[in-house]
DNA sequence: GGGGTGCCCGTCCGATCGGGTAGGTGCGGG
DNA sequence: CCCGCACCTACCCGATCGGACGGGCACCCC
């Protein structure tokens, strides 16, 4: 561990690879499962999305491997980072790494300009054959991840985005007030509570207030 | 890597430990910040909880590092494995070690005879600090483990067990089906699904069914 | 035998939901 | 300037829910 890494860049024909992930027994994993690469090398780490726009900054990697789920904060901090990487450094190739398979963010990633979205649970051979991919520019998702975007392009031409009003309702909901309460919490009136579940149900294919709940849960919009 | 580790156990004065983790990059960063420490050593690695079983019969560590999420199979395998583990070998040290803080984790690993429960995002040291707790049978739990633990005793005295049938109704409730639509499904009358509705509510402490299968999605129910 | 629990069923009723109709405002982009 | 969108409101109505009574049967454990 007394390697000196002041250059930025690894040697010619070197992947120079930066990891973001807040577990450090997880980087610890990357970085042994990736120095017996002889073509790669580790240049550089970050655990929270600050630190790694400061870090991709200095060291230019090729590679950025990125968790998504960064620290207990927000929940799109990693996803927001993952667009600045991809608008600001079209050189680094992102490759994003998390826990487990959720329907949407691989989708977001996916529009965030992700190259590719491995999960963590991959062997090391398959998570090393990725890394190569993308650093030839091209696309790297496990079959996992790419039944899920196959799913989404037909199940889901596009818009469950849900307005800031519908938000806010669809939280309520979850705590099982009833439309009046509802409404006496957001002032607003039953009425409009009822419009907004309607348009809640719809936007996420359910019949029933409980079913919107179950949908949202799963899609992690609650 | 080319050590022989042939002896079930360690050598004097050595924490023999396994691991049973399904992700190979969690392996791999454990073996590497374990192998740092003198008084530690890695004796053998499961993937599974069959896997596991077969170890550890075979290598009695002293401690074991579990994740409780095993593949994508059954949710309860990990907490079974548990039991297992304590029952059959009471003088092996159990580690719970997930990814995240789930409540109701936590509670099920203690009540099955976990020593300790560590998120995998804490550093190095606070795991093998956690490890050697363990190994002097005490109890390990970083703090927001214990204030989990804290506030389900003073919440929750006991009982959210959903009997096999809440299960099931629950399950069809989550999908937006209306009482009398989950009676025909399960070949009961619409009365007795309210009954188990009641019952399911008042075990989740719930007030509708939209917060009922929020409070069952946040635990894992469904 | 009593007591506990899971499971099953019924009737009654007021409150709520789901869905339809019809409108209005404000704000930004083509 | 008009269109679309988010947001708000009102009326109506049948279906459903949530909760309150009442009952039953089978099981296991003390």
């Amino acid at each position: 561990m007394n390697r000196q890494a002041t250059r930025p860049r690894a040697e010619q024909g070197q992947l120079s690879i930066v990891l973001v992930d807040d577990h450090a027994i997880v980087r610890q994993g990357l970085r042994s499962i990736l120095d017996r690469e002889d073509d790669m090398r580790v240049v550089g780490e970050a655990t929270t999305a600050a630190e790694a726009r400061v870090v991709l900054d200095r060291l230019r990697p090729d590679i950025v491997l990125l968790d998504l789920k960064l620290g207990t904060g927000s929940d799109t901090e990693g996803l927001e980072l993952c667009s600045e990487i991809t608008a600001n450094h079209p050189g680094i190739g992102v490759l994003v790494l998390t826990t487990f398979l959720d329907d949407a963010y691989v989708l977001e990633a996916v529009h965030r300009g992700a190259k590719g979205y491995v999960i963590k649970d991959v062997d090391t051979s398959a998570l090393v054959s990725a890394i190569r991919t993308v650093a030839r520019d091209e696309s790297a998702f496990d079959s996992r991840s790419a039944s899920v975007m196959a799913r989404s392009i037909r199940t889901a031409p596009d818009e469950p985005a849900l307005t800031e009003r519908e938000q806010g309702v669809l939280e309520l909901l979850a705590t099982g007030l009833s439309n009046r309460v509802v409404g006496e919490r957001l002032f607003i009136s039953e009425t409009t509570v009822k419009f907004h579940v309607r348009n809640i149900m719809r936007k996420l294919g359910a019949s029933t207030r409980a079913e919107a709940v179950y949908e949202a849960s799963k899609m992690g919009l609650i």
